[in-house]
DNA sequence: AGTCTATGTTAAGTAATTGTTAACTTTAAA
DNA sequence: TTTAAAGTTAACAATTACTTAACATAGACT
């Protein structure tokens, strides 16, 4: 785990960095955002802490830029703000910011929170599952949990299931559903239908809702 | 995005433009209420921040004149106004404002409050949502919440609906609604009654109302 | 009031969409 | 190569949506 610290101070930069070096990330500084930008686009860190507050480049400046960058989409970033400083919290989220951070903070809590940060997002990140009352679904592990029972679904119907369960609520049209699953295929009219029969067949009818005319989604 | 600024005073014309142009928006200025309003109808701005008092046309008429305009139905407007003048939310509320900003502001403050109107109204847009009263209709997920009860709309009455509600109090004719809902099937004299009768067996007869010779609106 | 026109209402007919099953074809593993 | 599983299709059933026709009602105008 890399992090980028970007303020002006030297004291803080030292201080932060101390910290969570000792903790075991990476931590690469810099003391002014247009070398931060050059910094996160080599590095690609995971996380960075921008101060808001900078001579010329401000952070919410830098922040825009690198939610630019495709490269960089998946870097998390995070403020690092005085309490005092007249100054919305909305601007920073406008920016694209994940989280904040306010100076002074202690080493510790600096600490627990980085991780945390970072935790969050690992978990939404790495494994592609997702929980909806009794269904777990995972992607990586081809993997489906109704009532904490494995259930096997084919290739077919488990990617459709967890396209729907993608957005839950959402409709997706037949057309959405045909374009996303089966590519430029050319498929009969019934096909899907069928699918979404055997899905039922295994997880109950309750779940995915028929929108006739539209689509289908999933729902509860 | 384009922003236009309609206020007397030089000196707040130049102060708030350019802290907005710095935030990346396009700015047009006017220091009177006609001007402004062609300014208005000539670039179809995203949001106007309009000063309430002004000499000869104020904030309040050019208010409504702009929502008078069918083209402008989708402009943001936003009131500035001193704190200290006696004047109540609500007539420009009724006029159609959207939002209210207090002079005087802080740079950064006008700025994150302008970004947090034009953010809170591209959401609405992206989710297709609207909500009216205790009616909420959400073309995304193809679901009507009445008092909190979800109720089946079949696919032309949810359209029908939507469509209605997608500009409240303004009646659509029933030639509008036709090449809208559909396109341009041949449909008969009673079809739309029909449809419109049987939306209104499930949200009442309250919402719906006809405007004998012209068409429907949806209101309240 | 009486007439005319637009809209409301209901039920029934028609059309469109989806559900279901089984047979058939393709794919991938043994 | 064989075999089982997965995927697709076709035929038909079931369901739901949509439209229409026929008549009722309400409002506007003379």
């Amino acid at each position: 785990m890399t992090i980028l610290i970007v303020d002006d101070e030297q004291d803080i930069l030292e201080f932060l960095s101390y910290s969570l070096i000792k903790e075991g990330y990476k931590v690469i500084t810099s003391n002014n955002g247009a070398s931060g930008l050059k910094l996160a686009k080599k590095h690609l860190p995971d996380l960075i802490i921008l101060d808001v507050m900078m001579p010329e480049m401000d952070g919410i400046k830098v922040c825009k830029e690198i939610r630019k960058d495709q490269e960089l989409d998946r870097c998390l970033i995070t403020f690092l703000t005085a309490r005092s400083e007249e100054y919305s919290e909305l601007a920073g989220f406008n920016a694209g910011a994940d989280d904040y951070i306010f100076k002074p903070i202690k080493p510790q809590l600096l600490v627990s929170r980085v991780n945390a940060i970072l935790k969050r997002n690992r978990n939404q990140r790495l494994s592609n599952e997702i929980i909806i009352g009794n269904i777990h679904i995972n992607k990586d592990q081809h993997k489906l949990l109704f009532n904490n029972t494995e259930l096997h679904l084919a290739r077919k119907e488990f990617n459709l299931l967890y396209y729907l369960m993608s957005i839950p609520g959402k409709v997706f049209t037949r057309e959405e559903i045909i374009t996303t699953i089966w590519k430029d295929a050319v498929v009969g009219d019934r096909t899907i239908d069928v699918h979404i029969r055997k899905i039922r067949g295994k997880i109950g009818n309750n779940h995915i809702k028929t929108i006739k005319g539209i689509g289908y989604k999933f729902d509860l």
